[in-house]
DNA sequence: GCGACAG
DNA sequence: ATCTTGTCGC
């Protein structure tokens, strides 16, 4: 789990809107990783320029804490709808670099592949690490949707403008906002699904965001 | 031109 | 995301 220069970081928005478009092919959206035994979450805090990058790994599917890293560093690029791989990626990779663990899966709190540019966080990251990733934001970036029936499992996918599938609007807990599921890398996006909602036991988002969220902003 | 807009 | 109190619902 080497991360891979593919870019630098030191980039104007245009550049990076740029670097998007010419990465955005290299995202596979078949299932291409093995038996998942550990899923990890990754999250950001942030306070004026100071961020707080978390990667807690879980065992799975007992979704347990096994090891989790923590790191503070500045914050370099401003936080533009589209763009917020380079705002969170140098910080989450730092974070990466201290964890004892290599997780099989990486869970974000972000989209994937449901972007305007089909290049979100979770892609993004994926890539970098050429590891398998899934994306699951609370509030939608793209695409258009219809309301999941409100039991816990329902689901209905988000659609780009020519109708093309790009994610899918996940009711994670009954009776609750749905959260936002598409493929980050290496992962279909019925594997995404279905891998998510193993782990929401409980709450809406996975246990695994929800730990590194807790450290994050804490 | 007006609205939408992950975290 | 962060700034912030109480409040509605399971």
């Amino acid at each position: 789990m080497r991360p891979c220069q593919l870019h630098t970081w030191d980039l104007s928005p245009t550049e990076a809107i740029a670097v998007q478009l010419q990465l955005r092919d290299q995202v596979i959206r078949c299932d291409d990783f093995g038996e998942i035994k550990t899923v990890a979450g990754a999250d950001l805090g942030i306070r004026g320029s100071l961020a707080t990058a978390v990667i807690s790994v879980l065992s799975y599917p007992s979704l347990v804490l096994v090891d989790q890293s923590v790191v503070k560093t500045a914050v370099q690029f401003p936080y533009i709808p589209g763009l917020l791989s380079f705002r969170e990626i140098p910080p989450l990779l730092q974070a990466f670099d201290q964890l004892q663990t290599i997780p099989d899966l990486i869970i974000l709190d972000g989209h994937g592949v449901a972007h305007p540019r089909r290049f979100g966080l979770a892609s993004h990251l994926g890539l970098i690490l050429d590891w398998p990733t899934i994306g699951c934001a609370k509030s939608r970036l793209f695409g258009t949707y219809q309301e999941p029936e409100l039991e816990k499992g329902s689901y209905r996918f988000l659609h780009d403008r020519d109708q093309n599938v790009i994610g899918a609007a996940v009711r994670t807990r009954s009776q609750t906002k749905v959260v936002f599921v598409s493929t980050g890398h290496r992962v279909s996006l019925d594997s995404a699904v279905r891998l998510t909602l193993a782990c929401c036991p409980r709450y809406k988002l996975p246990e695994t965001t929800r730990y590194a969220h807790r450290l994050a902003s804490n």
